[in-house]
DNA sequence: ATTTTAGGTATGATATATAATACCTTTCAA
DNA sequence: TTGAAAGGTATTATATATCATACCTAAAAT
């Protein structure tokens, strides 16, 4: 699998649990304490997140880690 | 849990599977297709690294990428 | 004794993640 | 019928991940 393909996979992760959460992109940034234009790439998966990132986002959207990385 | 107490449970995760596996960081460096300078503070733990990153490093050391996440 | 090999550090260059801000469009409630 | 609130994009600036290379020390191998 490629890169770009995990990158899209975690980027689906992260928008369907933000969604299932009923959580608005700006209350998302809000809660990761980071910014919106930020995320919305990352949930599109044109950003090559790092890990300090995606333990911010897995704590806003309070699911443990491994949630994101589902492959 | 503080980025750098994650940061450095990696690093430690990584460095002792590449040891069970008895490569060393030359080795493993060339089979990530990675630099030894960049390897080494990963292990370390002094580097935010980037889930391409991570994937290359699971792939080299042919585990999954949970294993490099265990906390 | 000399050479390898292994772990490790230092440094300058380049690419890019993230911040900060502004803006656009659509939808829907007041 | 306006004006929030939603998703989304663009851009500039800053921090830093990664590359590329050179170098050091200690321990083993020859």
């Amino acid at each position: 699998m490629e890169d770009k393909d995990y990158l899209k996979l975690i980027g689906e992760n992260i928008s369907s649990i933000r969604k299932s959460k009923n959580l608005s992109t700006n209350e998302f940034a809000s809660r990761c304490e980071m910014e919106k234009s930020n995320l919305i790439p990352i949930e599109k998966g044109r950003i090559n997140v790092t890990i300090n990132t995606l333990i911010k986002i897995a704590n806003a959207l309070n699911v443990p880690l491994d949630d994101l990385l589902k492959f």
